[in-house]
DNA sequence: CCAAGCTCTTGACATTTATCAAGTCTGAAA
DNA sequence: TTTCAGACTTGATAAATGTCAAGAGCTTGG
């Protein structure tokens, strides 16, 4: 771990909406108490109940968000870059509702919270920002909340299908992102369960090959996944 | 309707921890576009999907946020007084993802969100308390979605008992707050189902008598629902 | 190369949850 | 008061989901 961010990595994180229209001076003040870490898969990276002081935005690679109880354990999210993860705890200095862990080597930023609240007052653009990432985030969670009571597991498969197919841009076949136990567990259902319901979408073309997913009849399954906006389309 | 509130009706709206520490003449400035209704029972606030161009504040009374897809509909949450509720969507100028309906008769604030806007660029304390705010909503969701995916039906509905009960200062005996149709929907389960969850939890000392609950075994039940902070505790 | 460990799948079965169909009870309106 | 509508309960049954056990296939490290 090292102090301080090289120049070279500034764009990544100035790229990402929440720093994009924040003033320069802001920005170098957020960077110079920023730590920059290398990490490989399956590194946790917060422990839920713990507290901390850094917000962290993933540069590359892939993290994990999980939350556990009683023995049981489930999984939240996975974040992509360029994006903050658990901005809430750290703007509340509140303990994490959820693990995180690194899915696959990954690049990460950690920006004192400290920092984050001193230009937050400083900066509007940076607090509107912050506002709107949180808003966003708030609603995704809405969003899956929706999909996990309103929705069969079979609707909820079919329909992380039609959005991993739109996210890929359309194409009629595609491969899945994780790997199907963590599926699983994020589409709240177990490993043998989902075996079953990828059999139960071939009625409406849905072929699966370990990780690649055809979808040879795309109106069969819109007709029976009915997606919709306010709860698929997370650009809203 | 009528335009600018009462000034009798503003120190609830100022206690609110969403105003309380804001500037006084930018508190007044946002309160002299507000409106102030009235609205008996059962009547829908917002449709689930329509855009609004005001931040609610329910200053008595109580408020259902529900969704629905595909002919189902369920409960998201009940907000009561006094705090806002759909912020985030106000913010992001988004379609809402819940319906709002008056469960009794209250009375709400309208507040334009333009104002909303133009105060947060000029007051930091109602930037940061904004902020707290849907970092609190945030979380309370994410708590909401680990108790839905880590919990069956029997487990949630012990846990929300024992929430009810500390929320009314940890009687031995207490109501509940809503009828048990909207509790079942609120919980994830049929009210067939939730009949059948409180004769479940009688041999762990709960007696249940129209919305009268008694909780005779207090120890025998937290050993059974194992209620946790990072789930059941909605201050943090 | 082989062996170990893991994911994934499948079948049999158990459990949980939903659905359907009465029936009881309660509160409000006539 | 009587009647009616709706909430709530209960039992029977169906559907969905989870658990357990076994085996196939893949990856990895020796």
């Amino acid at each position: 771990m090292h102090m301080g961010m090289p120049e070279s990595d500034h764009p990544d994180i100035r790229e990402l909406h929440l720093f994009s229209d924040m003033e320069h001076e802001n920005f170098s003040t957020l960077m110079r108490g920023t730590y920059l870490q290398n990490f490989p898969a399956q590194v946790d990276l917060i422990t839920e109940g713990e507290q901390s002081d850094f917000l962290h935005v993933i540069l590359s690679g892939a993290v994990g968000l999980s939350a556990s109880w009683n023995g049981r354990e489930t999984t939240m999210a996975t974040v992509r870059p360029v994006s903050t993860f658990i901005l809430a705890a750290t703007i509340k200095d509140a303990p994490y509702l959820m693990s995180a862990k690194t899915l696959e080597k990954s690049r990460i930023a950690l920006i004192p919270s400290l920092d984050v609240r001193k230009v937050f007052d400083a900066d509007n653009n940076f607090a509107r920002a912050i506002v709107a990432e949180l808003a966003q985030c708030y609603r995704s969670v809405i969003k899956s909340q929706k999909d996990l009571k309103l929705r069969t597991s079979l609707e909820r498969l079919a329909n992380y299908l039609l959005r991993q197919q739109h996210l890929a841009n359309g194409p009629q076949e595609f491969e899945l992102k994780m790997e199907k136990k963590r599926l699983a567990s994020f589409l709240g259902m177990t490993p043998e369960n989902l075996s079953r319901a990828f059999k139960g979408l071939q009625p409406y073309g849905v072929e699966v090959n370990g990780n690649l997913i055809r979808i040879s009849d795309q109106e069969d399954l819109v007709k029976f996944a009915k997606p919709f906006s306010l709860i698929d389309d997370y650009s809203i």
